[in-house]
DNA sequence: CTGAAAGCGCTTACAG
DNA sequence: CTGAAAGCGCTTACAG
């Protein structure tokens, strides 16, 4: 069986305490330390961590909440998030939901359960109930994509690249123009993006229709034809890189060239956004960055140092192929 | 702070013993029952999952080793082991390695320090590293998508899904013939599947060339570009579809058409591949279907019930676009 | 049905 | 520098 602390004392011939301090680099006399170490070595001996923590009253576990598994932004955060913890010497513990936000609740009460020290929380929306479980356990929790005024978040910059990607368009010479977005309940996707993207086209000549449509690819091939049935703009504009697939796929289906008569943009910069023909115009968000930036940020919070209430992720307009440059835009 | 064993004892006026007993379904009688039920619900005590896995020495958690988080058949599979093993209530724990072999043998060992009572592994890749820590540590073992004779395994029929993509593209009409494969340390991709497609071509009239390259899309642009300059096929078979991407975009690239020119296969039956233009030909594989019933061998194997060393998981071809029929080839 | 006691494997004051 | 003892929060025989 697995070797104790006691049996480790017993074969150096010390005590269980000199152990333990050896073992968290207390004093040890030389002599010691090299009998307990050669000892260890001998017989593979590791401490087991349901000790240290049942003594400790904490972990060094962060708990990560994510609504799904399948998505770049959350495989990209996750693993920023990992690979930042892991430097400090934290761990990583995820629980996905599934898009349920009953189970996003109970993650957060079963991280409590387990003692982690602190939460990140990739969710679309915040809820009262959201609200009471961080009360409730009062563990630090930190927002990623999302805000919300009563706890600490790191965001994207959605509502600045909004109005980046409007300008773009604008200059390119579009002047009709759809936005295909999402539900407003999500409001960094469904409120700011389009929020800062209206608001680049204010007192501008352009005529722009608003849509909304699932997060799905499949579902945004149907809003793009009834898009195209109903209006002949000379772009849509993608609330994510998702839906603008799902637009392209909707172009091909119906013999609209791209970028030609057609012109498309999302939001993301998802890997395959280059590899498709024609490539996707978009904007680059820092999705690893920014799990970097929260595992840092969460660390800080756990040994109760400061860190702002909010802190805003940049953004990088990527001018690719599927946007066509309208040289005599009809004022 | 948070309530103890002992408080709840004292609260409703009995002994820890009983409380404990009455959280593990032991006998109580109805009055003490409901009074420590009253108690518990007041203060919303949870019980300290260390102290219980302490005393347990073991833990319902069951470790998952991945190379990569930011692909679509780890997520898939891990979505499914995850619902499994919610439903047995059980736990999943990922270790993302990052695709360092170095990472993937300490995280068995870390692992093994958390007393996992069980690990799934997505290795591309069984070294004696890994033997020896399967028997250092004593804890059951899965492999997923690879075979190793020593350990217990779920693999996807590579063979034969090879079989099936040869068999497939020769009734298309095509002769000349491309494999873009990836390194046969990877037993199941690298060796399987090509294997598969090759013996399926055996005393057929084929001019077939084999290739290599890695599992990114950008090194399969650019190896898709030198075979097309040494070599005319009909077809590009890649062992992976993210590899078929890239050759999509290299032919593009070159202005070469597909699938009229050129066509193209892949493997794996990724969701992109339905929403590109066109659509790819491909091998779908059950990569959730496959998490599900690991995360249930792996129970089964904890209980020390009997699992087949072996499991092969099914698979199905995608006749998509991106295959055109070549009616009269030269035989 | 119920309770006192021992013990899971650590760490942490406290003496020496 | 070193060790004996208490305690973290549970569970598990063992008596009663």
């Amino acid at each position: 069986m697995n070797k104790t602390i006691a049996d480790i004392a017993e074969l150096a011939g010390v005590a269980k305490s000199t152990v333990s301090r050896f073992l968290n680099g207390g004093s040890v006399s030389k002599a010691t330390r090299q009998k307990i170490e050669q000892v260890i070595k001998e017989y593979h001996y590791v401490p087991n961590t349901f000790a240290q923590s049942l003594k400790a009253r904490k972990t060094n576990i962060i708990g990560t909440v994510v609504p799904r598994l399948d998505s770049f932004a959350t495989s990209q955060t996750l693993m920023g998030i990992d690979d930042e913890l892991r430097n400090a010497n934290f761990q990583m513990l995820i629980s996905n939901t599934s898009q349920d936000m009953k189970r996003e609740i109970e993650a957060i009460y079963d991280f409590a359960r387990q003692k982690v020290s602190g939460i990140i929380l990739l969710a679309a929306k915040i809820s009262d109930a959201h609200l009471k479980a961080a009360e409730d356990t009062k563990i630090p929790i930190l927002l990623v994509g999302q805000q919300h005024p009563n706890l600490y978040s790191l965001i994207h910059d959605d509502y600045n690249a909004g109005m980046t990607m409007g300008r773009h368009v604008y200059e390119q010479g579009h002047r009709q123009i759809a936005y295909l977005g999402v539900t407003e309940e999500d409001i960094a996707v469904g409120v700011q993006r389009k929020a800062g993207f209206k608001k680049s086209l204010e007192n501008t000549p352009c005529q722009v229709r608003y849509y909304e449509t699932s997060f799905k690819m499949t579902d945004a091939v149907n809003a793009a034809a009834r898009i195209l049935d109903e209006f002949t703009p000379s772009i849509i504009v993608c609330a994510t890189d998702n839906i603008a697939l799902g637009v392209m796929k909707a172009a091909y289906l119906k013999n609209i060239a791209i970028p030609s008569t057609l012109s498309v943009t999302g939001f993301g910069g998802y890997d395959v956004t280059e590899i498709i023909h024609p490539t996707l115009t978009t904007i680059r968000f820092f999705y690893k960055e920014a799990g970097k930036v929260a595992a840092h940020h969460m660390i800080r919070l756990v040994r109760e140092e400061h860190i702002d209430k909010i802190t805003k992720m940049s953004y990088e307009l990527l001018e690719r192929g599927s946007v066509d440059k309208r040289p005599n835009p009809s004022l």
